[in-house]
DNA sequence: ATATTTTATGAACGCGTGTTCATAAAATAG
DNA sequence: CTATTTTATGAACACGCGTTCATAAAATAT
């Protein structure tokens, strides 16, 4: 029993070596361009160790994911509990999400954007001649309604066209997701991400 | 000339064959899944005649991306012209955006999950039993807000979910692009995110 | 009709990488 | 100390896919 104990610590130990490893290169290469030997090698193991604790490349990932998102889900949920009203609740969510990207950062360049290589098509964009035009048309459209008081100096032109892309992109995915083809055109929900992007999600 | 212009209608014909095929099997399968000898047999083209008209896989995902991008920045901008304030500009921006998306489903697929295959991660989070209790959870503290008169009932509280992860998402890309671990910390941006995500980007 | 140039074809090549497995090393048992 | 079981190793294998290129077909010119 304490035999079995030891060995068993041993491997948790081995296994945890290769996730750390695993942890670092995925961050630094993203999850099709980061090899199993890398990780070996990173980890100071042969290319099949890694197969002695995991099955397959997928499930390493998988669950490296999976055990990073658990554990900040936990920390979140716990620090939440504090608050008694639901805008406390948030406000912690939000400042306990951030600060354990931070404590996570190399494991959140992943999360952040999963898969980084394909973001050269929207970047390339920025990079052309009508890419670069689009964004200087857009960022004075924000000026202009910053100063007709519409939208807030607070935040950065730029950041708005962030921001708005991000909540579309939202929008546009659960759509996709629900398979709304037949019962709503996504043109139909303007008005409410309109209002999403304006006015937020608060009352009134 | 004339000959010569023929010819090169012919080329545009072909090359607009393909684009055809690989927007559909990008859209389809992805950037990585999907094959040359796909796009090649939907154009109903042999593999190597995809090459008389491309350089690489990359150019044609990349020149397929900016092209289509490229036409809704045109529409839109143009539209957007017809209104005066920046409001009203906002709202066609974000009509005549989803306006283009629905008229090219096949492609925004892409845009909108690109490399579909890895978002099992975030998916596969959704299915474990820790994953499922937190939504929960968040899901009954966005109902309490709800009641409590914080949060709009304009929205789903999963929906709300999507939106603030996304909010998130779009501050720390920010973040990390600007390399600003030096400058500022991600927690020190908790309150301006809060207040974006309630309140919006309007004025006051 | 024949020769010449252009375009299309798809089998073959090269390479990267996930995965396996015969072999060696280490740990454990007797 | 020897035998046996467990664990580690990394070369070899398998496979998919981007890309090329010798060959054939089609188009064009003579």
């Amino acid at each position: 029993m304490a035999a079995f104990s030891r060995k068993e610590r041993d491997r948790q130990l081995r296994k945890a070596d290769i996730y750390r490893a695993a942890e670092h290169i995925f961050a630094l290469k993203g999850y099709h361009k980061a090899t199993i030997r890398d990780i070996a090698k990173e980890a100071q193991y042969a290319t099949g160790t890694v197969y002695l604790h995991f099955k397959d490349k997928d499930e390493l990932y998988l669950s490296l994911f999976a055990e990073k998102l658990k554990g900040m889900l936990s920390i979140v949920e716990s620090k939440m509990s504090s608050a008694k009203d639901a805008k406390g609740k948030l406000g912690i969510f939000i400042r306990e999400s951030l600060a354990y990207f931070e404590e996570n950062l190399d494991f959140f360049r992943i999360y952040v954007s999963e898969a980084e290589d394909m973001m050269t098509a929207e970047k390339s964009l920025r990079n052309t001649p009508s890419g670069k035009k689009f964004e200087r048309y857009m960022a004075d459209m924000v000026k202009q309604a910053q100063e007709e008081g519409v939208i807030s100096r607070d935040f950065e032109p730029m950041q708005v066209l962030d921001i708005m892309t991000a909540i579309l992109k939202s929008f546009v995915q659960r759509w996709f997701r629900e398979g709304n083809k037949e019962k709503k055109s996504l043109v139909s929900m303007s008005g409410i991400i309109l209002k999403c992007l304006l006015n937020g999600i608060s009352e009134k």
